[in-house]
DNA sequence: AAAGATTGAAGGCTCAATCTTA
DNA sequence: TAAGATTGAGCCTTCAATCTTT
């Protein structure tokens, strides 16, 4: 009858989202596994891709929308990976810099297009008037 | 989690959708937290609370849709949090039930309508229509 | 051997406290 | 004192290995 979420009256839209989002990750995570990457790693690469240049620990908190402790743990992870390597600032010597690595720029580049492949499943998936009507959900909420 | 892999140029409907998921479990566990609560403690409580009975760990991961090893690990602070407490199962020695404690059984009514209002607050925020693009989205996701 | 639960290790997240440098 | 990064502790989740009981 009703997802195990569900209140026993109630069959919730919002749990039913929730369940939804969690089940699309995982395909996601799944995906990016694959190649030793999750969502939050592959997030990081991003940013760092985009800036084309070394950014700081601090900007990299930002531009993920996390706390500052999150990425220090995060570039800890990916520097074992060796995607990402710390680099001092030298005008600054209370910051910390993220660089990528050749491996990491590639490794971005296939996490990306495996994100891609996910988002076009899902916007196939989908009718154009339920596109529409998420966009206003999505923007509703954020 | 992460908002910002979308690109600022293109806005992705399913990064999107993920995006407006994590802020609505914020929202919900913001809310559950002033009571101690989590979403993972109450949907163990509200399982138990169904069943009004003494559920087997292995039964509680099934209804909540995770691993054992997880539920070991929940029943345990939901025990430390003295609202739930482990039974002996004297026909079958290898399994050990949970069950709801008095402040549990309270602390699940509390949370479910917690809940209950944030769900009520979304419902209220979007039209009927979107409401029925969402039922189709989850059903064709889940 | 198979089933139930637990433990250990690890990724991912937060907050509070700490350390260094400005 | 402020700011940047790190550490420590805790919650949530998974997988692999382990232990006990069937």
């Amino acid at each position: 009858m009703n997802d195990k979420h569900a209140t026993a009256s109630t069959p919730s839209l919002l749990l039913g989202l929730l369940h939804a989002a969690h089940a699309i990750e995982a395909r996601i995570e799944g995906s990016l596994g694959e190649i030793g990457l999750s969502m939050t790693k592959l997030s990081v690469l991003t940013a760092l891709a985009k800036a084309s240049e070394a950014l700081t620990l601090g900007d990299l908190a930002t531009a993920v929308a996390c706390v500052r402790s999150n990425i220090t743990q995060v570039v800890d992870r990916l520097e074992a990976d060796g995607l990402v390597h710390r680099v001092a600032d030298h005008s600054d010597r209370r910051v910390v810099r993220a660089a990528l690595t050749g491996a990491g720029t590639e490794r971005q580049r296939d996490g990306a297009a495996r994100l891609l492949t996910v988002q076009q499943e899902f916007e196939a998936a989908i009718g154009p008037a339920d596109q529409a009507a998420l966009t206003r959900l999505v923007s509703a909420t954020g």
